[in-house]
DNA sequence: ATAATACTTGAACAACGGCTCAAGTATTTG
DNA sequence: CAAATACTTGAGCCGTTGTTCAAGTATTAT
């Protein structure tokens, strides 16, 4: 009775317990994975890494970048830097940011190449 | 008095109008970019868009993947679908998921890749 | 027709994330 | 020294997001 034929039957068959195993070494992964892109899933952020891409900038001038509040601006630089993202470099009473990582320029370059050919 | 030996006060000096147009026709795309990262930005979505990107899966098998009830995964697959991010195939009382679209495969295992370098 | 399976949907709830405001530090200027 | 500039930090507010639960549809089996 229960053969093979049943084939809208879901016992879960297609993750066998040899797949399910090669997947799981990239389950660790895929923890960071998702925290490094929910760093990046925000607007402002985004923009200041891509303007950090360029040259080197400080805070008030990240802000009028972004449009935002010094104090928020400063925020978010201080969640980039806990993650090793950005940099800090004090001159004067300035602060100067840039990457600390060139991690995830790549990843922001091909999204952006595939967001352009998206909208096309 | 107000020359330009005066360095260590802000006034915006890196950011030139000229340049702020360069950078204006990336800011559109990081809009977009920034919402796909957020889709990313979640365990379970990574896992589900990993699993796919190996195989076409059904909902039941994609719920004891990532660990989680048949009703939050399909939650996920909800928002996934809304952006056209994988595509659904009804097969009996099964429903089979895909992706959708190529774009994210290429981020996912870049991120991977990177992610594993950095863990070394 | 009734029951069971596979999945979807909506509502409610709690947790998280981004923003603002107020107060703080550090450095330079007068 | 006091005042001003550049930035940081913590607390609170509020909208968003993920999860759960309960009820719904669609398909198949008896």
């Amino acid at each position: 009775m229960a053969n093979q034929q049943a084939q809208d039957l879901c016992e879960v068959r297609h993750i066998h317990s040899d797949r399910l195993e090669r997947v799981g070494s990239y389950l660790e992964g895929v923890r960071d994975l998702a925290a490094l892109f929910k760093i990046l899933a925000d607007e402002t952020r985004l923009k200041i890494v891509y303007a950090l891409s360029q040259e080197e900038l400080c805070v008030c001038d990240l802000a009028t970048l972004t449009g935002l509040t010094v104090s928020n601006t400063s925020h978010h630089l201080r969640l980039l830097r806990a993650h090793r993202l950005v940099k800090s470099r004090k001159q004067g009473r300035m602060v100067f940011y840039s990457l600390d990582d060139g991690h995830m320029v790549g990843l922001v370059t091909l999204g952006m190449d595939h967001i352009k050919e998206a909208a096309r």
